[in-house]
DNA sequence: GCTTGTTGATTAAATATTCAGTCAACGCGG
DNA sequence: CCGCGTTGACTGAATATTTAATCAACAAGC
């Protein structure tokens, strides 16, 4: 079924929550790492229990049902990358859109686990309106990061004078295209893709 | 739980099967139906019973299980846009690129529902490896059309020189990309994604 | 002793799958 | 053609299993 080669997945728990894990801390880790090991519509109560050190009931002391227990999941994800993005970038506007474009195209495997799981989330938006309007808004968020990073550069006069909105409309589509894509088929095209899109950087967007 | 405003799903019965439509086909139809109104994940063979004319267990004398029969499905759907893709494109080079952006880049409320139930398939292929080769597979396929009508192009010499082979694959990673982000988001970003990538091919691809 | 966290067992509903039996069509020997 | 056995499509109900959710009881800290 998985075509990962080590078993380790990221510790959310270390990256979401510094110092204080409670237990509906506990809960949420566990719902992730039972997503990321059966995937959503695999997904059930005694999976996320099996990853849960202490009793699987115990979790509707904290929740009502499962769907909230993933509903907040899914916002702590998305507020994750909305508040820890802009932290963690370089201070150059090159080096930052680099780190996009890194972040986007050159996918490594413990990434790629990662992102399968937030992808399948992401694709509960088809059918469900409350996971659509958190994509909505992250969407906007991060695509607003680019745009800056954009500005910042034009400003700095290391970019062109390119539309800024546009481009980054453009990068971050391009950039769930090809998580998507990397998390769905097989590796093949990774290469060829990433030389394009530098090159169209290069020619584009760089002095 | 759905923004689509018309009711009516694209007639896959009309569109796969001409002619001859058998029970198989029946059952492969309504579980295309099902899919689209409920959702991979809250997919039943109830739900795929109750859009089904004859019995809900008349399924399993056609397939073994709930999953085989998705997998076929999957067959068919993936079968059908590689061998009907060529057939509908139309003679100039020029034309077919902008018929392939078209798909991609300018998705109508019709398209969309469709788009989206392949997506949530596609979505599977994060654990399921009878899904992941599917898409390998179509990827392959749709991406070497492309490339082939960029290499008509310039053959033509109304296209520049250049690498046909990385330019398709940035294409359908975009087309990809596009498609997934319209079925899990809002339509804020569609026009200024779609300007800069119709500027991108005036300036890289068109001479 | 009251509140809060925790547990294992239990329940009720949902869900996939099976089953016993009907029916219509078909082939074929008389 | 006429009975008759065979076959495959089909049905409604039954079953087996999975799964979400509840509950009564216990423990610990305050």
């Amino acid at each position: 079924m998985d075509r990962k080669t080590a078993e380790e997945v990221p510790d959310l728990k270390s990256l979401l929550f510094d110092g204080d894990v409670g237990t509906r801390e506990e809960i949420l880790e566990a719902a992730f790492d039972a997503l990321h090991e059966h995937g959503y519509s695999e997904l059930t109560i005694d999976a996320i229990g099996d990853e849960f050190e202490k009793s699987q009931s115990l979790i509707y002391h904290h929740y009502d049902s499962k769907d909230e227990l993933l509903i907040d999941l899914l916002g702590l994800l998305t507020e994750y990358f909305e508040t820890r993005t802009p932290e963690i970038l370089p201070a150059e506007p090159r080096d930052r859109i680099e780190m996009f474009v890194e972040a986007a195209v050159g996918l490594n495997d413990t990434d790629r686990t990662a992102i399968g799981t937030f992808i399948e989330l992401r694709a509960q938006a088809v059918h469900d309106d409350r996971y659509r309007e958190h994509f909505v808004r992250s969407d906007e968020v991060i695509q607003e990061y680019i745009a800056d990073d954009i500005r910042d550069g034009i400003e700095a006069g290391v970019f062109q004078e390119v539309d800024a909105d546009r481009m980054a409309t453009w990068l971050h589509t391009v950039g769930i295209g090809t998580a998507f894509r990397s998390v769905t088929s097989d590796d093949s095209w990774i290469e060829t893709n990433e030389e394009e899109v530098r090159d169209y950087l290069e020619r584009r967007l760089y002095k």
